[in-house]
Formats: structure tokens, C-alpha cells, sequence
DNA sequence: GGGCTCACG
DNA sequence: ACGTACGTGAGCCCG
């Protein structure tokens, strides 16, 4: 039986520095990785070994650090595009069933020289695969080592057995380690004997064999007097040298090489190698996708044609109206345009391209594909909408948007671009470049026939997507979430964007000035406190003055040193006066920079601000809101909450925002079917009190503050799957006092204990967890061997459902208020929202309209066991309008 | 580009 | 025993 062993690290920089570097499209590293997985195959091939195993160094220091202050420097550090590619080479040998071993204080090599002799003892043979000599000391009869170079690309290796060694070097393998002693290693940071090279150590060790008796030898050794004198003068250093190239061969390692047969690949190899942009491997082993895929059952036939003629164009216009209906595929600015439309057979499809904005009659021609009696398909709609109402075209007629439709059957991919989606449907590349801009359509600068095959090859994609997306999206209930909840959401959102929120960049300026002077005196004020000036905005640098120069007591520490986040800070507050300080400078910079510069810098022309809606990023169905982020607006301090002020209605209009009041506690008592938790609802009071009523057994009325603000602590962290641990962090409690919270909490609200237990398990059986509407959260996590990854999931699985579910319900809420406005004739319009609150901006006369209309619309978008109250107020800002 | 910090629900 | 709450985006530091 023969195990083969390969030094991991070693491999993967060879394979690092030989071949070219190649990334994948999200920029990912990867040829160490496949270089590292194609000599493992050429040599699995060629030495057939029953068993195969990998190890690795760890990056902590070994005992040979311990012992040796100098032999850190040979601790260099991997170059990022390197290190980045450790962790999934990691995932690959998992994924394809190859045990890798790693030992905290031992290098691979030791790990190896430990395996080698644990085969040897169990009657295997052992082949180690390395790029490193000093692996030489462990042949044996029964161990060879595989020496492997890579040079131009080209790996080759070299078999070395006790014969071929003794054949080039003269001496017996072990004796490596008196070679290397004496002549040293710089890539090991081995000193050797200075002034003893490469030839004179050779010459030595061949006669004499080991260190010892050449010191033994010494003085009548049989070599000059210069090299008599060396050893002489560097004995302490050559003892040194040989323990520090002796590879360990008993480290504390649990082996036995018939744990590590050659077992099959494990599925999720696919997904990995499909991240990888590894089609070879994939295509080589035979690799299926763990999820569906599918063949594409259309054969595409693309014409490229220009439109430029009117007549023809009206004869497309007439062929895409009689048509179920047709594919579109633009770029953001506009400046090239596909169409895809079915002709008769099913298998062939007529692309037509609209190249150019400014031909005479585009206009008219883009006036009514966008209307509403063409059906259309495309990708990003709310995009493409924003677009289309900008240059003043109405926009209709969107029935099918495949980035949407990529998110809701898989809400935690990283991106919804056509090219992946493709691949992951149907494991294929579309041809051309993905990412094509106005220039590659330019005749001065483009190849534009390529551009526009690319182009093409897109639309007709988007067609094939659809097909993947719509039977699935109905298998798992997720229809109706799509086609009244997300797709008519991006017009709302495309308008909400386009309206924008007026802000005052004048008072903006002024209030950032002012801060201005606040942050310079603070900022003196701090130096003089730390005796000397630093940079306060680098957590290292105040670190460095809090805990080592000033001595302050230290809490948690982040991986790059002691935390100086706010909660660690505030505990200080009283030990040293420069703590308040600071935190008001943090309070003061993080206002100027984000909110009074950042906003100044995105205020348009028009004196609004233009926030952009991320329809595909949560895991959870929430919207994000980017460029910039106006759902993290300051509201929870006074001094923040003045930048809501800036925020105004144009002249004559206010603010009307209005929010739900608990949604996400009110769905946890509708979903977890908990009815004394829906008692507490109905009761109308205040839910916190209630809860810490029923949780301290006293009357409502005997509730204190204190008591309140722990059952809200509880009852947030319900929601978030809490541990006592952390709800102890949290109210400044022992995790004693936080367990017993939790269990009296549980007492109280049976059904939701019952429901954290119910909605775990039926995660573990399906796989995924859902909302009220069907949306989805796939939960890998659930089936990991890491204990924190799973305890993650099982949090997820607790609180997706409750999360998820408040998003779906305002963003219905989004699209019948959107409508209701319209179909009243009333010049209200929604202009933002912030993941449980509406903000409209109308007229003074139709303030109390829209405050009955916002109210009622979000309060009757579901019948829950729980009322669902929202609260609405108006205001000439933000401030006054939150109420 | 990752880490830290902090703004929001 | 593990390590310690869900979901985001932006600005700054530093290698």
C-alpha cells in the first residue's frame, strides 16, 4: 500500500511563481490553485497511490521560533494575491476528500517527516512530494521523495530513492541534515558554518559523515587550514544549524494512513470549480452541478442588423407587437439597444440591434418599444426604467426582469450579471465581453461587429434565462411575489430615484463648519491629554496612546490589536477625561465626513439628492440604498438628528413620513403563533412594558424603567436569535442574570421558544427558510462541521422569516400607495424608504389626504393575528416629519 | 483591499 | 468547548 504525501505550501508556491497569474471575473486569484490541482493530478496519475494527503504551515510561530529569536525572519510574509488563495485551495481538498493536516507550532515539513515514519511503522509506502531539499533527510527504503520544479510553466519532478541520492550526493540521505548544517540555507534562514560552502560542505560530510565526527576530527581534519579555522570559529553555529534543519519525525500528530484513502469527490466540488472559472476540471472530472441546471432548448440564429431605416423599422415594430413577446437588452446609457423578438419556430430568433441614439428617427422608434402593448424581457428593469423616464419616455410594458428573477431564486449570490446567471443555468460562457460601454459601438475606437455580437449574444441570452427563471420561480411559490410585489417595485423605486429629496446644502455647508471648529479645539485638546499628537482617526494609534502610554485598561481585542470601538471606550469614560474627548471627536468626524461632506458632494443640480435603490443585495429581501446611503441618516442623537433637518419639501409641500409601529416583533408573535405575545399586541399598550410585566410578574403599572429596558433588549434580541452571552454585553448585566431573563422571558412566550426550536428544524429538513410571501434564504450554513458557522445559520434561520417578511409587506405597501396616488390625481409622490417608513412629499393642502392614504395602505397590506399599525406625521423636514 | 468604526432599521 | 445578535453602506487607515 502506498500513501502520498504533499508538502501543501510548497506546491502552491511553485505554482504561484511559474505560471502566469490569472483572476476570475470578480477578481479572484487562482492559477496557484490550478497549478497546485494540475500537478496533483499528473501525479496521482503517475504514482496510482491508494492513499494522498496534503499539509500546510500554520501561521503561528513553530518551536523552532520559540527556541530561536533569529529564525523569525524567515517567517515572510505570502503576497496577498497569494495568501487569497490558500483558504479556497483548502476548500478544493475538502470538496475532493483529501485530508489536509496542520499542527500549530510545527512547520509541513515536520507534519511530513512524522507521516513518513507513521506509514513506515504501519507497513506502507510513503511517497512525499516537496519543492524543498531539506525533505531528502526522510528517504528510507520505504519513503521516497518526489523533488517537483516549475520552470516556464513547465512542472517536472525527480524521483529520489537511497540510491539516487547516494548517486549525487555521495552520502546517505540522513546526512542531509549534517550538509545543510554546515553549509546553511537562506530560503530556511539556516546559517551553517559562514565561510563554509556548498563544495567544502559536500567534501566533509562525504568523508566523514556526520558533524559530529567531523568535530570529532578536528584539529587533524583532512581539509585547509582556513576551513579548520571556520568550523573551529563556528561550531556553536553548525550544532545550531543541524537542529534547526532536523525535521522533526514524532510530532503530536493523530495519523494512520488508511484514514486517508482515496475517497470520492464531494458535490459542492462543482460550485467551486464554477466560482473558480475552472471549466476544465469541471468538464475533466465529470463534475454535475449540485444545484438544476439545464439544457437550452433554443438554437439560436442571430442576425445582426442595423435599424436605420424607417420603414423597417416600423415592420420590426409590428413584428414585436404581434410577437407573445420580445427580449431587450440596453446599455445604462442608452447608446446601444437589442432586441430579441421569437419568429414563428421556436428555434430561431431575429436579433435586432438599435445602434445609435442619434439617428433621426430613434426617438420614435424607442417611444413605442417602450410602450406598454410590446411585452418586454430584460435585466435590471428599474435601471433601465430610470433611464427611459430621464429622456422623457413613459416606460411600459416590462413583464419579465431576469436580474430579479436570479435574485429570488438565490438571494446570497454575489451578483446577478447575465454571463453568470447563464453559467449557472445552463454551464456555459456566453461569447464576447460581458462588460461593453458606449466607445466599443464607436466606428473611431470599437470593433463594433464584435460589440454588437456580444451585445447580441446577451438579449438572445436573456431570453434563455427566463426560461430557466419563470417555471421555477411558480415551483416554489414565489409568482405572485414576483409579479405584484418586485416587478412593479422597480417603477416605484426608478421614480423615487428620479424625484430624489431636497436638501439644503447651504445649511449643510454651515453645520459642517461648524463642527469643524468643534473637531480643531477637540483635537488639541486630545494631543495636549496624550502629550503629543497623533492621528486619532487610526485605531492603532489611539490605541497605542489609551492602553500603552496612558495605561487605561483594555477590553477586547480586534484581530490587528485592542479594540477602541465606542462600547469599549464608554466603560472608560470615567478613568481618564481624554476618553470623553474622543469619543465627541468620533461623534464630531464621523457627522462631517459621511453626512455634512458626503452629502454636500452628492446634492445634484436640481438641490435634491438622488439616492440609488439596490433591488438584489440583502439575503433578507430588504432594499439597500447606495450613492449615497440615505437609510443611515442620524436619528438616535440629538446632535445627528439636525442633519434630518436639512432634509426639506420643496416650497409649499411637507414631508409626510410614516412607519410601522414593532413590525418585526408583531410578525414574530403572528408567525410563532405565540397567543400571549398576541395578546400583548391587541392590548394596544406599550409592548415593552407588557412584556416586562408578564416577565417580572408585577402589574403594568409597577413597571420601572429598568425593567422595561431589559424586556426591550430581550425582545430585540429575540429577533436576532440571541445568546445569553450577548444579551448580557448588551444591558450590562452577568450572563447569569441574562440567562435568567431569557428563561423567564420563555415562560412567558411558550410559543416563541416552541417556534426557535420549529423553524431550526424545519431549516435542517428543507434546506432554506422562507417569509410569508415565499421568499427565500438558502442555509448551507445549517450543514457545516464548524460549530460558529452552524450556530450562524441556525440565528439566520430564526430571524429571515421575521426580517424578510416586513420587507416584503412594505414594499406591497410601496407599490399600492404608489398607485393609489396616481389613480387619486394627487401630486403627492413617494420619495423614500427606509426599511419600515415612507416618506412622501406633496402640497400642504393634501397633507392629512396622505397621511389617512400612507396609513391606511400600509396598515391593510396583510391580516395578521397581530394588528399592523403605522403611524404618520408630517413636516416641512424630515425632523419635524418623523414626529 | 481588508480591517475598523459607526451611521441606520 | 467553541464565541458570542440580524440586515446594510461609507469613510478612513494601513500594508
Amino acid at each position: 500500500m502506498k500513501l502520498m504525501v504533499l508538502d501543501g505550501n510548497s506546491i502552491i508556491n511553485r505554482s504561484f511563481y511559474g505560471i502566469r497569474p490569472l483572476t476570475t471575473r470578480e477578481g479572484l486569484y487562482t492559477h496557484a490553485i490550478y497549478g497546485f490541482l494540475t500537478t496533483l493530478q499528473r501525479l496521482v496519475d503517475e504514482e496510482k497511490p491508494e492513499a494522498l494527503c496534503v499539509t500546510f504551515d500554520r501561521r503561528e510561530p513553530t518551536f523552532r521560533h520559540e527556541a530561536d529569536a533569529s529564525y523569525k525572519a524567515t517567517r515572510h510574509g505570502m503576497p496577498e494575491e497569494l495568501a487569497m488563495q490558500m483558504p479556497v485551495l483548502k476548500q478544493v481538498l475538502d470538496a475532493m476528500s483529501i485530508p489536509r493536516y496542520e499542527l500549530a507550532g510545527y512547520e509541513a515539513d515536520d507534519l511530513i517527516g512524522t507521516i513518513s515514519r507513521k506509514c513506515e511503522a504501519s507497513g506502507w509506502d510513503c511517497v512525499v512530494v516537496t519543492g524543498d531539499k531539506d525533505s531528502l533527510q526522510l528517504i528510507t527504503d520505504a519513503t521516497r521523495v518526489k523533488l517537483v520544479s516549475t520552470r516556464m510553466g513547465q512542472t517536472t519532478t525527480k524521483d529520489m530513492t537511497p540510491e539516487t541520492f547516494r548517486a549525487e550526493y555521495g552520502f546517505d540521505p540522513i546526512h542531509m541534515i549534517d550538509l545543510k548544517a554546515l553549509m546553511g540555507d537562506t530560503s530556511d534562514n539556516i546559517p551553517g558554518v559562514p565561510g563554509v560552502g556548498e563544495k567544502t560542505a559536500m567534501a566533509l560530510v562525504q568523508e566523514y559523515g556526520t558533524v559530529d565526527a567531523i568535530y570529532a576530527a578536528l584539529p587533524d581534519l583532512h581539509a585547509k587550514p582556513g576551513v579548520i579555522r571556520k568550523l573551529t570559529e563556528g561550531e556553536e553555529s553548525a550544532r545550531h544549524s543541524y537542529w534547526l534543519a532536523t525535521i522533526v519525525t514524532d510530532a503530536p500528530l493523530d495519523f494512520d494512513p488508511a484514514d486517508n484513502l482515496r475517497r470520492p469527490f464531494r458535490p459542492e466540488l462543482y460550485d467551486i470549480f464554477l466560482k473558480l472559472e475552472f471549466k476544465k476540471l469541471i468538464d475533466k472530472y465529470h463534475l454535475t452541478p449540485t444545484h438544476e441546471t439545464a439544457e437550452r432548448d433554443t438554437d439560436y440564429e442571430i442576425t445582426v442588423e442595423n435599424v436605420t431605416d424607417p420603414d423597417r423599422a416600423a415592420e420590426l415594430l409590428d413584428l414585436w407587437r404581434r410577437a407573445d413577446g420580445v427580449t431587450v437588452y440596453a446599455l445604462a446609457d442608452l447608446s446601444a439597444i437589442a432586441v430579441a423578438c421569437e419568429t414563428g419556430e421556436k428555434t430561431s430568433l431575429t436579433a435586432n440591434l438599435i445602434a445609435s441614439r442619434y439617428g433621426g428617427h430613434w426617438y420614435g422608434l424607442m417611444e413605442q418599444l417602450f410602450a406598454a402593448d410590446i411585452k418586454k424581457t430584460s435585466h435590471d428593469v428599474k435601471d433601465l426604467i430610470r433611464a427611459l423616464l430621464e429622456i422623457g419616455l413613459s416606460a411600459e410594458g416590462f413583464m419579465f426582469d431576469t436580474a430579479l428573477a436570479g435574485y429570488l431564486l438565490d438571494a446570497t449570490a454575489a451578483q446577478y450579471d447575465i454571463d453568470r446567471l447563464f453559467m449557472t443555468y445552463y454551464n456555459e460562457e456566453l461569447t464576447g465581453q460581458a462588460h461593453l460601454g458606449a466607445a466599443d459601438f464607436s466606428p473611431l475606437s470599437g470593433d463594433t461587429a464584435m460589440a454588437e455580437a456580444a451585445l447580441d449574444s446577451r438579449c438572445s441570452a436573456i431570453a434563455a434565462l427566463r426560461e430557466f427563471q419563470e417555471p421555477r420561480l411558480k415551483e416554489q411559490e414565489m409568482w405572485q411575489l414576483y409579479t405584484e410585489v418586485e416587478l412593479p417595485l422597480c417603477r416605484v423605486l426608478a421614480e423615487m430615484e428620479l424625484s430624489g429629496m431636497r436638501c439644503d446644502g447651504k445649511a449643510l455647508a454651515a453645520f459642517g463648519d461648524w463642527l469643524q471648529e468643534r473637531i480643531d479645539a477637540l483635537e488639541q485638546e486630545i494631543y495636549t491629554a496624550a502629550g503629543g499628537t497623533f492621528n486619532i482617526n487610526s485605531p492603532r494609534q489611539l490605541g497605542k496612546v489609551l492602553f500603552e502610554d496612558l495605561h487605561l485598561p483594555h477590553g477586547k481585542k480586534t484581530k490587528t490589536g485592542w479594540s477602541t470601538s465606542a462600547d469599549v471606550l464608554e466603560k472608560l469614560r470615567y478613568d481618564a477625561p481624554v476618553v470623553d474627548k474622543i469619543l465627541t471627536y468620533r461623534q464630531y468626524t464621523k457627522l462631517k465626513s459621511t453626512y455634512a461632506d458626503g452629502l454636500l458632494k452628492a446634492i445634484g443640480h436640481d438641490g435634491r439628492v438622488h439616492t440609488s435603490f439596490q433591488m438584489t443585495v440583502t439575503a433578507t429581501g430588504r432594499l439597500s440604498s447606495t450613492e449615497p446611503n440615505l437609510q443611515n441618516i442620524p436619528t438616535r442623537t440629538e446632535l445627528g438628528s439636525e442633519i434630518r433637518r436639512l432634509f426639506t419639501a420643496e416650497d409649499g409641500c411637507v414631508l409626510v413620513d410614516a412607519d410601522y409601529s414593532q413590525i418585526e416583533l408583531r410578525l414574530l408573535a403572528h408567525i410563532a403563533g405565540d397567543t400571549v405575545m398576541q395578546q400583548a399586541f391587541t392590548a394596544g399598550a406599550d409592548f415593552h412594558t407588557v412584556t416586562a410585566a408578564r416577565v417580572f410578574h408585577v402589574p403594568t403599572e409597577a413597571v420601572t424603567p429598568d425593567m422595561r429596558r431589559s424586556a426591550k433588549a430581550v425582545n430585540f434580541g429575540i429577533v436576532y436569535g440571541i445568546s445569553a452571552f450577548s444579551l448580557s454585553q448588551d444591558i450590562g448585566v452577568t450572563v447569569a442574570e441574562a440567562r435568567d431573563y431569557m428563561e423567564r422571558y420563555f415562560d412567558t412566550y411558550q410559543g416563541v421558544k416552541q417556534y426557535m426550536t420549529d423553524v431550526v428544524a424545519q431549516a435542517n429538513q428543507r434546506g432554506y427558510v422562507e417569509t410569508l410571501w415565499h421568499r427565500r434564504r438558502a442555509l448551507p450554513e445549517l450543514k457545516s462541521s464548524n460549530f460558529n458557522m452552524r450556530s450562524f445559520g441556525e440565528r439566520v434561520a430564526l430571524n429571515m422569516p421575521i426580517q424578510g417578511t416586513a420587507a416584503d409587506i412594505i414594499k406591497l405597501a410601496m407599490v399600492r400607495v404608489h398607485r393609489r396616488l396616481k389613480d387619486e390625481g394627487l401630486a403627492a409622490r413617494l420619495i423614500m424608504q427606509v426599511h419600515d417608513e415612507l416618506i412622501v412629499e406633496c402640497p400642504e393642502a393634501e397633507q392629512e389626504t396622505v397621511k389617512k392614504l400612507l396609513t391606511e395602505e400600509m396598515e391593510q397590506v396583510v391580516t395578521l393575528a397581530v394588528p399592523l399599525t403605522a403611524e404618520a406625521h408630517a413636516g416641512k423636514n424630515w425632523l419635524e416629519a418623523k414626529g
